[in-house]
DNA sequence: CACAAAAATGCAATCGATTGCAAAACTTCA
DNA sequence: TGAAGTTTTGCAATCGATTGCATTTTTGTG
């Protein structure tokens, strides 16, 4: 029925025999506009169903109020805790959120990031993929200042707030954990050292060991890409070699729990014979038998102030902000699958 | 740097001494220009860096190669996996997905409604909130025959396509198995009936006992919001009774999981002296001990479908679209938790 | 009451791409 | 060669809101 008329603000003026410029600031609270006027032009544009026209306003004044997320996969846990975090805040503040997922596929991150760009996102949160080494399809964004927070897997290279989780204290707490049940021989499952996350990871389990004396091990470390299967295969390597570990530090929950499946059907005991630590604090993590323990992550809040810190840079438009790197809290939750008396 | 000048296709028309309109149909590849022309303008665009305004484009065009996605929760598995198969499919078709989570509360539903409108999304998937009852914010769209298709939890009152597993089937198949158990007094955990999906798998559930010869007795059908306290409580109650069920239905995982680990607390052994079966396959199901027997949804593929139905309205702009239902098959996964011998 | 200052409103250009229709350029063939 | 038909290209309006600046109205004060 309204099919033909949506009614715009020049109807709006004409209705009331004035201009539509004013009908537009006072539809917009402008203090320019009497107190009377605005009330009238209120009144009227609520009588006839006015509905602002955001592709008009968009274009002219060069903001989608839209903010860009890419996160490698939208089903993994934390993922969708971030994109939670994100979404609560953004809404809160009047802005929209689009999502896109790379697969962590380097082709397909780059197409998103030029999608996202030619729609005019006014901001871009992200996570880059496992297999991301080269950052050009970020510079679009960068060069403009159109602002960019990264968020876990970041990137130093680029100019950017940075949020990730003190991935150095949870590699470290987690090995530090598995030292104080009395084991000696402590081998790591990691991920691509491409990834800071992972390196960090990586740098807290090192310093771990070293700061109890223990040796590291070459051999005790794997990287892969972090899968189930990834899990296993690297689960069987370690159980083949001459000197087999009594504890692993995952540097996920997947290959955590791919490494408990793997040695419970060998007839390995969980934490008896090998202690298991993992990381992410994945929801199935304490559902499984036994319980994993891991690394938590505040997803949730990450989000929030991923968005909190793009939205300040928007609507502020400084150019040069402070970049700043948050780091935001882990937490070891011991579980049955690396201490028995839980 | 190129920090003013974006350059328009007026800046090329300008560079090559011809129209705007011109530059504006070889761009698009429109017929009606020369191959040498096109070439010519298409060469110039590059070199020039040029990269069209959306905005302006969308503007003129009405249209913004948006599609809108409304789910209760995000960091639901089937949820995810069924915005992962919407993303899919619209990527792959150059539309962008704009993703908000109502979390069951229908005055957000409303609002979000109400901004994916005014943002003017090309088209609407949803599945609505828990305690949406009324339909007002939806007839926004409907009455604008602006696209809309609901999967999973959807409205008959609104005419539109929809997308749903066949959830009769699913409590009629779980239902069945527990009686090929043996099971004789088989409780239901279900969701509100508000939703049909719900009452679909309710009907399923009461069709099986029937078809079998046994009672349909009230007190053994509970109804909540199915969250894990819902399903702690359900429980209790249901355990508390005189008569107690040796078998449970529940209409999801999460109660399901509720059940089973309040059974377990009670030291009451599942699945012989209880079976229990959930709904979703939600990942934990198969992980945890005892495994839990589920119905398995196709969220990725109702996803792609979602899409595909929506963008196809889109495109064509029938009008008069034949509304069809589609049903999605449902799989029963028959694990520990119902099955000794698996 | 007059006039400056302050407040409120209006004018008109603008954002960049799209598109119906008119005009120009090119072909074809008698 | 020129009229008719085709193919290409250009003109100019348009989408609806925004905003710098000009203009009008109101207020305040001597």
């Amino acid at each position: 029925m309204t099919q033909k008329t949506e009614t715009t603000i020049h109807d709006i003026a004409k209705a009331l025999n004035i201009s539509a410029s004013t009908v537009s600031r006072a539809l917009k609270d402008n203090p320019l506009i009497k107190e009377a006027t605005r009330k009238r032009i209120q009144d009227a544009a609520k009588e006839m169903g006015y509905r602002p026209n955001t592709l008009a306003a968009n274009f002219r004044t060069r903001r989608t109020n839209t903010i860009g997320v890419i996160v490698p996969l939208i089903n993994r846990h934390f993922f969708s805790s971030v994109i939670s975090g994100i979404e609560d805040i953004a809404y809160q503040q009047g802005f929209a959120v689009t999502i896109s997922q790379s697969n962590d596929d380097f082709e397909k991150e780059c197409k998103i990031a030029q999608t996202l760009f030619t729609n005019r996102v006014d901001g871009l949160i992200l996570s880059i993929g496992m297999n991301t080494k080269n950052y050009e399809h970020l510079k679009l964004f960068s060069d403009r200042n159109i602002p960019l927070v990264f968020f876990d897997r970041v990137v130093d290279e680029i100019k950017a707030h940075k949020i990730v989780v003190d991935d150095f204290g949870g590699g470290y707490s987690a090995t530090r954990h598995l030292i104080d049940q009395g084991r000696k021989s402590i081998a790591m499952i990691g991920g691509p050292l491409n990834l800071k996350i992972y390196e960090k990871r990586q740098e807290g389990y090192i310093k771990a060991l070293l700061d109890s004396g223990l040796k590291v091990d070459e051999n005790m470390i794997l990287h892969n890409s972090l899968t189930r299967e990834d899990g296993t295969n690297a689960i069987r390597k370690l159980m083949e070699q001459t000197t087999q570990p009594d504890a692993i530090f995952c540097a996920n929950d997947t290959t955590a729990l791919s490494a408990i499946i793997y040695l419970q059907e060998k007839n390995i005991r969980i934490p008896e014979d090998i202690a298991i630590v993992g990381f992410s604090n994945e929801p199935f993590s304490e559902l499984v038998t036994p319980s994993i323990s891991t690394i938590k992550q505040p997803g949730f809040e990450m989000g929030q102030k991923a968005a909190e810190l793009i939205i300040n840079q928007i609507i502020r438009k400084e150019n040069q902000v402070d970049i700043e790197t948050i780091e935001m809290p882990t937490k070891l939750i011991i579980r049955n699958s690396s201490s028995g008396k839980v």
